[in-house]
DNA sequence: TCCTAACTGCGTATGAGGTACGCATCGAGC
DNA sequence: GCTCGATGCGTACCTCATACGCAGTTAGGA
């Protein structure tokens, strides 16, 4: 029942004096900072020496706003994402508006997937998607236990697929180059993978296809669940 | 259409002499403790200094066989899954058998998802996965493309899902707990977060029931499938 | 008005970790 | 037995996170 400092932070709940000097750093704009060079140049090049060079401040100097590097990557997770988006009616617009919302973040942000509390999720920022995925089944006769399930499935299809969309990112080579397709239809022979190896011959890899995988998968999702929706009216 | 050497030895396409002295350390063995290691204490705990120690031997004998720290990670990503399970006829029990060996292969080995080739995935472990995913849908009227992307919602689902339950394990406190409840029905106010609160309010962190929540969404997802499916029948 | 205590910025130093470099040793094939 | 590629590893360097403590700043009380 102790809330860790980490989380009185984030809630508000930390009371400030305010003697001393004007800070001239403030934790949003380390933070926000941190964000920066984790989305252009990734999480391993985010060091608390080239954090504050940016900032135009001595390394030390961070760790009166910031407990550890750790905890600055707690408040990173849970500022990147903002607001999620207001749904729209009906629960598979409103689930889908979400999902794509949350799709956005993380191909945004690629490193929050990369980053654990080390507690489960009390953040404000999560429990605020949290809850406006759950507010897509107003209206609809799921239970609360329906919901929760249907919305963490859509939660883990959507973080899934970011995890695999920043693998293939990662590298100057694209699944989408025609390296790629040459070098997978190589190595895959119909005797030891038969199953890709005939998908790779009618053109899988082809360059040319749109890759429209993610709303594919999700409409699936949807439709399994619309068929739980249905069975309760 | 250059291979890269991290995959020329894992597809066995590297030329070996054998002059010089009866190696004392094997690629496969220092794989293997690697991954006991990272199993055990997680992937920040693996380091060269300790993985040497733990082999009896210098940290810098390691680099006789591993070009890189990120080398032996690649490794040890495609030898931890093992070799995929032998599928059961049908395509619903089938993939439902992939889907819960692969859950099971996260769960063991978490560490998994946060390792990343940079570069596109092409190693003989992740391929064989997929070839036998793929496998699933033999005998069924689906195109290879709707196939792949059946499978790949399936992956995206079970690594998020996994991703999650890595989140909630580290840490003392869990989900489950008791202590857990009381502090997000303490910060969730239903002003702020109304669905939510709702649900809560509903028992839905009560400590008693037990989690089904993966295969509840996978039937979800699956049913989803099986009308796609059935439209081709 | 002045003083004091809280608060800020940061220089120094320590220890962990990855790894480049080069030397010493070993042993299969000539 | 000689040679040359292969192996093990000691040393050294660089990057990083961060503990500790000092010095400067300013709001609130005397």
């Amino acid at each position: 029942m102790e809330i860790p400092r980490t989380l009185k932070v984030l809630w508000g709940l930390e009371e400030r004096r305010n003697r001393g000097p004007q800070p001239a750093l403030t934790l949003d704009r380390i933070v926000a900072t941190a964000i920066e060079i984790a989305d252009r140049d990734g999480l391993a090049a985010l060091s608390m020496a080239r954090l504050a060079e940016r900032l135009g401040s001595a390394p030390m100097s961070l760790y009166r706003h910031v407990a550890s590097k750790d905890e600055l990557l707690v408040f990173m997770q849970d500022a990147a994402p903002g607001e999620p988006p207001m749904l729209p009616p009906g629960w598979r617009a409103g689930l889908g508006a979400w999902a794509r919302g949350l799709k956005a973040v993380f191909h945004r942000h690629p490193w929050i997937l990369q980053v654990s509390a080390g507690r489960p999720p009390l953040e404000p920022g999560q429990i605020a998607w949290l809850d406006r995925g759950l507010s897509a089944f107003d209206g609809t006769p799921l239970t609360s236990r329906e919901r929760f399930q249907a919305v963490m499935a859509t939660l883990y299809y959507v973080r899934g697929e970011a995890q695999i969309f920043a693998l293939l990112l990662t590298g100057e080579a694209d699944v989408a180059d025609d390296a790629y397709g040459a070098l997978i239809g190589s190595l895959v022979t119909a005797d030891r993978f038969p199953a890709l190896a005939a998908a790779i011959a009618d053109g899988l890899f082809a360059p040319e296809v749109e890759d429209v995988t993610f709303e594919t998968g999700l409409s699936r999702l949807f439709d399994g669940i619309e068929l739980l929706v249905s069975t309760k009216n």
